[in-house]
DNA sequence: CAGTGGTCTAGACCACACT
DNA sequence: GTGTGGTCTAGACCACTGC
C-alpha cells in the first residue's frame, strides 16, 4: 500500500469512504501524472536521462512494476524513450531517429527522405496582435502578441511547402528570422533548446484548395493549381496549444502519408 | 519455464546453443503470434469472445501475466477488445463505437458524425482482369480477376466522396452491387460477415488534384475543382493487401483529420 | 563487474458484469 | 457468488551498456 506517501491517494479506500464520484485512478496513472509534472517543470530536460525505475519506485514509494507501467505509457506517447542497458531519456525532436516526426509529406519514390534535407527560406517574421482565429486556436486573447513566420521549403530546388507559423509571443520572446535561418535541424528542436517548449502532439486538418496569387508566386505554380492545405495545431504538455501552422503542400512529386489502424 | 510446451522455444537457451542469428523473441511475443494465428484461421470470429486469460495461460503453459502482455499488444493494435468483467473479444468493424474507424473525413463543424450516416449510391460494380497498377497493389498477377466497385457517398444530400474500390476476385467471389446496396452498416463489416475478411490496418496517400470531367459530374462540382485524392491500401492479417481504394473527397464543408504524436 | 531496462512468474486483491 | 479483466507487489532471472 502507498498510503505512507503524501500525494498519492489510496483510491479504493478513499472512494469507499467518500460517497460520491469515485473518480477512480490506478496508482500507475497517478505516478504517470507525477512524472509528467516533473517533465513539464523541466526537472529533466529533453534528451536527458531520467532516474532509474528503482530510484523512481523508491521516490514514490511504490513497486518497480508500477513505475514501469507508468513509464510504459509515457514511452507509448513518445514522451520518453527507453534504451535497454542505458536508461530512460526525455523525448526530443533533436533525436536523429525521430526527426521531422510530424512531417508526413513523403517523396512519391522511396519512403525515406533520401532526397536530402529541405532547403529552407524564411520569407517573413513579424510580431503582431493576434487575429481572432489565431487567438482562438492558441487560447490567447486578441490583444496578445503573436509571432508570425512565413517560409518556403524546397526539395531538390523545387519549392514544395509554403508555411505560415503562428507562435504565442510570451514563450517565444526573442525569436528572430536570423536565429531560425542559422539553426541546423528541425524547428521543434530549436524550440526545445532555446525556449524550453517541447511539442508533444498535434492535430492536422487537411483540405484541397486552389493556389491564390500570392501562394502561386512563392511556390512557382500557376494560379488555381490544386494544393494540399494542412492546418496544424501543435500542443505542449497539458494539451496546451503552442503553435498554429498553415501549410500549402505541392503534391505532384510528393504525397501526404498516413497510417490507419 | 515453458520448455514443456511443444511449439514454444526457450529462446535464451536456444540462442546460446545455436550460434548464429539469435533471433531472440520473448515468450509473450510468441504467444501473441499463436493467438494471431488462431484469429487468422478463424478459430474465433470477429465479435466473438476469446478464451479467458487463465484458459489461454493453461493452453500455452505460461503464466497469466505473459498472456496478458500478449493480449495487451493485440488490444493496442485494435485486433481484440478487452471489456472488464466480460472478457476479450475479437475486434470488428461492426462495433458501434469504432464504426468507420478508417474514415478520417469530418464535418468542419462538430467532431462526430452528427450529420447522420452517409447516403450511399452504387454507380458500378464489375469483374475484370487486374490492371498492372492494381495487381501490384494487391499482390496479384495481371491475369487474376478483380472486382471493381464505384460509389458516391453524400452527406445531407451533398455528394462528397467518390470512391473506386478494387478487391481480389478470389476472396470476394459472389459480391454484387445488390448485396452491397442492401447492406446496412460499414462495408468492412459486410466483408467480415460475408467473406470472412477482416481489415486490420491501412495506409493512405493523400494528394490535391483537380476534378476531371467524369468526377466533376458525379460529385456535381465544376471541372478543375480542387479535390482531395486519397489512395488507400487496406491489409488483413499478415500484412496481406486486400483492398485498394481511390477516393476523391470534396473538402468545402469537410476536412481530413489526422492526429500526430 | 555493476547498473539499467526487459521478461516471467506467483499470488493477492480490486472493479465490473452476469446470474 | 462466480468469473472476467485490471492493479499491485515481490522476487528471480535475462539482455544490454559501459566502467
Amino acid at each position: 500500500m502507498a498510503t505512507t506517501s503524501s500525494s498519492l491517494t489510496d483510491t479504493a479506500t478513499a472512494a469507499n469512504e467518500a460517497g460520491a464520484a469515485p473518480a477512480f485512478s490506478p496508482l500507475y496513472q497517478q505516478i504517470k501524472v507525477l512524472i509528467l509534472q516533473s517533465l513539464q517543470e523541466g526537472e529533466w530536460k529533453p534528451g536527458e536521462l531520467i532516474p532509474s525505475e528503482m530510484d523512481l519506485a523508491a521516490r514514490f514509494r511504490v513497486s518497480q512494476g508500477t513505475v514501469r507501467k507508468a513509464i510504459d505509457e509515457l514511452a507509448a506517447d513518445n514522451l520518453v524513450m527507453r534504451r535497454q542497458g542505458k536508461g530512460t531519456f526525455v523525448g526530443t525532436h533533436a533525436e536523429q531517429q525521430v526527426q521531422y516526426r510530424f512531417l508526413r509529406l513523403m517523396p512519391d519514390s522511396g519512403d525515406t527522405h533520401n532526397e536530402g534535407p529541405a532547403e529552407r527560406q524564411i520569407i517573413d517574421c513579424k510580431r503582431l496582435r493576434a487575429p481572432a482565429d489565431i487567438a482562438r486556436a492558441l487560447a490567447l486573447r486578441t490583444s496578445d502578441a503573436v509571432l508570425q513566420l512565413r517560409r518556403v521549403l524546397a526539395f531538390q530546388s523545387v519549392p514544395t511547402i509554403l508555411e505560415d507559423v503562428w507562435l504565442p509571443g510570451g514563450p517565444f520572446k526573442g525569436l528572430t528570422a536570423d536565429r531560425l535561418a542559422s539553426y541546423r535541424g528541425p524547428m521543434y528542436a530549436l524550440f526545445e533548446t532555446e525556449f524550453g517548449v517541447r511539442m508533444v502532439r498535434a492535430e492536422e486538418k487537411i483540405r484541397a484548395v486552389a493556389a491564390d496569387a500570392a501562394s502561386a508566386e512563392l511556390l512557382k505554380v500557376p494560379v488555381g493549381e490544386p494544393l494540399l492545405s494542412v492546418e496544424r495545431t501543435a500542443y505542449t504538455y497539458n494539451d496546451q496549444p503552442m503553435e498554429l501552422r498553415r501549410g500549402l503542400y505541392r503534391t505532384c512529386k510528393h504525397h501526404y502519408k498516413n497510417e490507419l489502424s
